[in-house]
DNA sequence: AGCGACACTTACAAAATTGTAAGCAAATGA
DNA sequence: TCATTTGCTTACAATTTTGTAAGTGTCGCT
């Protein structure tokens, strides 16, 4: 967890009034944030699905950047108490609004990447 | 500096070639890489300027990203020995090219910022 | 009742980033 | 020439992120 006293998060924090951008950074940062988001553009998906999607993750990450993600409103956990249940992921409407953000971010990188690849 | 044996440091090189969004993240992610360039957007600035211009920035690591960016070849570092010296930093043309994308970014950040302020 | 799959959580460790406080060499400026 | 500024670097510590391994509780099935 973050410790709010510390002069790192301070500085996080009047960046973000001086630099909007760099709050936007902020919350699509992490190493697999932007993965997570962009299969979710696709599909709403179960934890399990996300896991086998993105090789390489664990269990633990996967879990850490669904909670942020959830915590900066990116994206519903959907939990239908009602229907037995199957939690499922899917993105908010706020999710969506990024997907400019995210294929500008796509655009540079296949065009400047030293070896590029697919996306 | 980066340890290439890691996993952290393996998982990171597969996601770029996965999502070259993730890559575009990788150069322009770190605590005042995007300030930096915001700054050096409107004008070439020497070392000294820009810690003047980026209040809270430490030495250290305003080196530490300048070098970083620099590595990056999003910025040049002019040090004109002809003419005695000083360093100038400007952004190079690849740098430039990341301009629609920080504006991408604000833009998305001064929408939904929670308290929004100015840039 | 017992088993396994699923969706997590926990305790711990390694790695990476950022910050603090100095120091230091070259280039001014008086 | 000699103190001062400028542009860094170094040693060290705190913070933060990421990874490893194991465990927990609920559900559905048998």
């Amino acid at each position: 967890m973050r410790k709010t006293t510390s002069t790192n998060y301070e500085n996080e924090q009047t960046l973000h009034e001086f630099c909007s951008a760099a709050f936007t950074l902020s919350v699509i940062s992490g190493r697999w944030k932007l993965t997570i988001l962009v299969k979710l553009m696709e599909r709403e998906l179960r934890y399990g699905e996300l896991k086998h999607a993105i090789p390489g993750i664990t269990e633990r990450v996967l879990a850490l950047q669904l909670k942020a993600l959830e915590e900066d409103q990116l994206l519903l956990k959907i939990s239908d108490d009602t229907s037995g249940h199957l939690p499922m992921y899917s993105l908010s409407p706020l999710g969506r609004s990024l997907e400019p953000v995210i294929r500008s971010l796509s655009a540079w990188g296949t065009t400047h990447q030293p070896i590029q690849n697919c996306r």
